[in-house]
DNA sequence: AAAGACATCTTTAACGTTTTCGATAGATTT
DNA sequence: AAATCTATCGAAAACGTTAAAGATGTCTTT
C-alpha cells in the first residue's frame, strides 16, 4: 500500500509535510504542494480511511436508517428514490452512506449504539410510519447531526416533501376541471396524512365546497385492498363524489379494480387522482393524475444539510426544508 | 468515550488482557475474561471501529455496487430486495453495508479506488445489464472477495437465480394447462435472457413442442411500452399463439394495454405469464401467473459467501450459488 | 530437586493519519 | 548590527486497537 511516508521518501521530504500539501495546509510553497501533489497521483495515493477516521474522530461517512417495521422496506419506490439520490449527493460532498440496522453480528444493538460504533457523521431517517418517534429517541442518544424524511421533531432536522402546496396545487386543478364534489381516501396516521387532510380541507373551503364527512375515508398506504374497499364505499353513497383523491399512487390499482368490477369507465363515470408519481404506475392505463414529490431533491437537500452541519460542528442547530412536487395531469381527472 | 484503557483501569489489568477478554482469546482464565466483559458491558464500551480496522486492516463492513448506467436504480423491486436481505445478513454476520460509487468528493475515482479508500472486506455487484462486466474489470483490481448477482464471471464469484429451472417450472406449468402455442417475449441480450431462451427452447422440446421464430420477440425489461408492441407483432399474427410469456412483471402492464386496446380478455382470449414475482403487479387483475425468484435468499446466500470468503483469506476461492425461485399460479393462465 | 511445560498476564511495537510545536533560514525592521 | 518577523518545513505525540514476544508463577515430569 502507498503510505504517506512512502510518498515523503519519494519526495524527500517528511512525513508531516506530504500530509500538509495533500490537505492543502497553508503553511507551505505553493511549489513543494504541487510537486508532492504530483508525486502521490502518480504513485496512485489513496488515504486510508481508518486511520484518517481514527485520528479525526470522524469517519466521512452517513449513516441511514429506515423503518424495519414498515410493510414495505426499500422496495417503496418513494423511498429508494430519496435514497438513490441521498446516497449519490452525500458521495459527492465526500461521504459515503451505509446502513445502520438494530442487530450486529448476532447480537441486537441501538441504533445509537451502531451508529456510535460506525462513528458516522450524520444520520438520515427514512421511515414510512409513525413508529419513527421510538427510531427517533432512540438514535438522539449518539450525538450527531440527524435528519429525517417527512416527520418533524423537536431538536430533529427535516426535510418534508410540502404536501400542504402539493394538496392545494391537486385540489386546485382538479377544481379547475369543474369538480365540486371530491372525496379523499387518506392513508395511515402520520404527520403526512395529516399535513394533507388538513390541506384538503383547507383548499376544498377556499374553493367554496364544503366536504361531507363521508366524502374522508381512512385507507393504509401501499394498500391497495383496503383503498379498494374505501372505494366502494363510496360509490354506494347515495350522492357519491364525481372525483376521488387517493392515499398514494399504488392505491390506484386497487381503485381501478373496483371501478372495474362495478363498470365504471374512468374518467367518463368518475375521476380519480393519486399521490406520489410512482413509475410504475405512469405504465399502467388510464395514466393517473398525481402529484410527483421530488424525491430527488429531497434526498439532495438531506445530504447537503448533513454535510453542513457536520462541518458546523457542536452544537448541531436542526433545520427545517421543505420540497416542493409538482402535478402530472393524466388522463383520470376529465373536465366536467 | 470509554475505551480499553477506561476498563484496564476499571479492572485493575492491562490494556491487552482487556482486548483479548473482549475478543474471547484463549489465554486467559475464565475468571478474569467474564469480569471484564461484564465490566465493559456496564461502562458501555462499545470498540472503535477505525482503530481496529486500522490495526487489522479489516473494514468488516461490504461495499456494494449497483450498475448506474440502468434505466432503474434501486427503484427495481427485484434488487431492491436484494439489496434489503444482503444488508441485513450481513449484519447479522457482523458486517456493515455501504455504497461504493464512482465518485468521491466531487472527483471520479474509479470503483476499486473506493473500495480501497473504504477497505472493505467485500464486494457484491447488483447490475441490471451487461455494462457489468466493465464494473467486473473496474473491481477486479481492488483485491478481494466478489461476487455478482445474476451474472457470472471468470474468476468472481456469483449468486443467480436459477432461471434455467424457472423457466422449466413455467412452461411445464403452461403445457399443463393444455398450452401448445407458447410465445416468449424476452428481455434485453444478457446472461439471464440467453439462459431463459434456452431454457425456454428446451422445455418446449420436451414437451414436443417446436417454436416457429415468430413466437420469440425481443423486447426489454421494466419496460412496458417494448413489450406492448411485441405483444401487437404476436397479435398480427397469422397464427398467434395461446399464451405469451413476458420478460417481466412490469412488462404486464404493457401487455395488459394491447389486449385491452385490442378487446382481448385475460385468460378468456389469451393467456399470460410474467416473471419475478414483483409484489406491486400482484395487485393488478388479473393476477399474473409468474416466476417469483427469492431474491431474499439470494441477498442471504451472497453475504454468507462473502462472510466466507473473507474469513477464508487469500487467495479468494470463487464460488457460484444458484437460487431456484417457485411459480406463482395466478389467475393469467387458462386451463383449454 | 532440577528442568521443562503450562497457564496467565504484561510489555511493547505497530497500523497510517493529523496536528501541535519547535527549528531553521532568509527577509525585514530598529 | 542586532533583533524581530515570516515563510517553510520537520519531529514527535497521539488516536484506540491488535498481536507478537516476554515475564511470572505454578504444575508436572524425570
Amino acid at each position: 500500500m502507498v503510505t504517506l511516508r512512502k510518498i515523503a521518501e519519494a519526495c524527500g521530504v517528511s512525513l508531516a509535510t506530504v500530509s500538509k500539501a495533500l490537505n492543502d495546509a497553508s503553511d507551505l510553497s505553493k511549489a513543494t504542494k504541487e510537486r508532492i501533489q504530483q508525486v502521490a497521483k502518480e504513485m496512485g495515493y489513496m488515504p486510508n480511511m481508518a486511520a484518517k477516521a481514527l485520528r479525526t474522530s470522524r469517519s466521512y461517512s452517513f449513516g441511514i436508517i429506515y423503518e424495519e417495521a414498515a410493510k414495505y422496506g426499500l422496495t417503496h419506490e418513494f423511498f429508494s428514490r430519496i435514497l438513490n439520490s441521498f446516497m449519490r449527493s452525500a458521495q459527492t460532498l465526500g461521504y459515503d452512506v451505509f446502513f445502520v440496522g438494530d442487530q450486529l453480528g448476532g447480537k441486537h444493538i441501538s441504533y445509537a449504539e451502531h451508529a456510535r460504533y460506525r462513528n458516522c457523521d450524520g444520520i438520515l431517517i427514512i421511515a414510512g410510519t409513525d413508529r419513527v418517534s421510538d427510531v427517533v429517541n432512540d438514535v438522539r442518544q449518539y450525538d450527531c447531526p440527524v435528519a429525517c424524511i417527512d416527520f418533524e421533531f423537536e431538536g430533529i432536522s427535516s426535510v418534508v416533501s410540502d404536501n400542504t402546496r402539493g394538496m392545494h396545487d391537486l385540489v386546485d386543478y382538479i377544481h379547475s376541471q369543474g369538480h365540486r364534489k371530491i372525496a379523499f381516501i387518506y392513508g395511515d396516521d402520520t404527520h403526512v396524512t395529516r399535513a394533507r387532510v388538513r390541506a384538503f380541507k383547507a383548499a376544498c373551503q377556499g374553493h367554496g365546497i364544503d366536504v361531507p364527512p363521508e366524502y374522508l375515508i381512512e385507507a393504509f398506504y401501499h394498500d391497495p385492498e383496503s383503498t379498494q374497499a374505501a372505494t366502494r364505499k363510496l360509490l354506494a353513497l347515495s350522492d357519491p363524489p364525481t372525483c376521488v383523491l387517493l392515499p398514494d399512487d399504488i392505491s390506484y390499482l386497487g381503485a381501478l379494480n373496483e371501478f372495474r368490477a362495478q363498470r365504471f369507465g374512468i374518467p367518463q363515470d368518475i375521476s380519480v387522482a393519486g399521490y406520489d408519481g410512482i413509475s410504475v404506475v405512469q405504465y399502467v392505463h388510464p395514466h393517473l393524475t398525481t402529484l410527483r414529490q421530488d424525491a430527488e431533491e429531497m434526498g439532495n437537500q438531506a445530504a447537503q444539510m448533513l454535510a453542513r452541519q457536520a462541518e458546523a460542528g457542536h452544537p448541531f442547530t436542526p433545520e427545517h426544508i421543505s420540497v416542493a412536487g409538482h402535478l402530472i395531469p393524466g388522463e383520470t381527472v376529465r373536465p366536467i
